[in-house]
DNA sequence: ATCCCGGTCT
DNA sequence: AGACCCGGAT
């Protein structure tokens, strides 16, 4: 599609104010202050541990000639999408030169697929033709959503045998042409395996911290982004391509440990001040309880 | 024991 | 909008 970002963003030239915006900008136009969020940011994950930083990884592929290779990052990504585990994509964002299938290993669950693939000989397109589904399915078994990946990776195989000579499409069309691979994972295979940044990976942990921050509206209106796709185009209007590649792992680990989903840590977050949703989260989503009044004031 | 998670597909 | 699915959090 056409490349209309505007890299060259203003951000030298205004003038800087203290205050919190409120999220609006012109279209196009970086928001406010986003460099030194992404400073405070980067500086808060240098010294908090996230699960997303931690060193459980392991290299199945990394030893494969680059085809196989190239299907292997495929294969293991399309098991751990639409698990916990697809907030470790941005692990192997950094590892990718040598080890292509990389996964956080927290509980083992999907470095345990992916081995356990490897070790039999299912980490290839034309093993896991002949396989049968069944036991694809009880290899991955742990990893949500098994029986649906276990039919789509059979389908992706046979696809890249047909029209792909075994090797996997290398377009963002082609790729999201692909069953069970949406955006999020067509622009992550994209990189890993052929080292073309297209798009920013967006999942829910940039999707809704781009949002708290103010940093992705509705074209044309000061609403939050209704879905990941929109907070993709959204940010990609605006932020340097430079940074399409790590924001992603640096929000995921954010997320993880303070920008988190429900009751997120405004009070330890470095950037507070900068943030329009600082402390304004529903402190109790559903309050049954009456006590636990005060303990979370940290 | 119940709720919640999360990309993708329908 | 709901189904798919597990494990993990509560």
């Amino acid at each position: 599609m056409p490349q209309t970002h505007p890299t060259r963003t203003g951000v030298v030239s205004t003038l800087k104010r203290e205050s919190v915006t409120l999220g609006s900008f012109a279209s196009s136009e970086s928001p406010e202050n986003w460099e030194k969020v992404l400073e405070g940011i980067r500086h808060m994950r240098s010294s908090e541990d996230a699960p997303v930083d931690s060193v459980g990884c392991e290299k199945a592929g990394s030893s494969l000639p680059p085809k196989e290779r190239r299907f292997a990052v495929l294969a293991g990504t399309l098991l751990s999408s639409q698990t916990k585990d697809h907030v470790t994509h941005g692990k192997f964002l950094f590892l990718s030169k040598n080890l292509p299938v990389c996964f956080h290993d927290s509980e083992g669950i999907m470095s345990g697929a992916v081995q356990r693939l490897l070790e039999n000989g299912l980490l290839d397109p034309y093993s896991i033709e002949k396989a049968d589904e069944d036991t694809i399915k009880n290899l991955i078994y742990p990893v949500g959503f098994y029986t649906r990946k276990a039919s789509n990776l059979k389908k992706v195989a046979n696809i890249c045998i047909l029209k792909y000579n075994g090797d996997i499409p290398s377009s963002l069309e082609q790729l999201l042409e692909l069953p069970g691979i949406g955006p999020k994972i067509a622009h992550l295979v994209l990189h890993i395996a052929w080292n073309d940044v297209q798009g920013i990976c967006v999942d829910t942990h940039v999707h809704r911290i781009c949002n708290r921050l103010g940093w992705v509206t509705r074209p044309g209106t000061n609403q939050k982004t209704k879905s990941p796709e929109e907070t993709r185009e959204a940010l990609q209007k605006w932020l340097p391509k430079e940074e399409w590649v790590s924001i992603n792992p640096l929000l995921v680990g954010f997320g993880q440990t303070i920008c988190a989903p429900l009751r997120p840590r405004c009070g330890v977050c470095q950037i507070n001040s900068l943030c329009p949703s600082a402390f304004k989260e529903a402190p109790r989503p559903s309050s049954k309880s009456k006590k636990s009044v005060r303990e979370k004031l940290e």
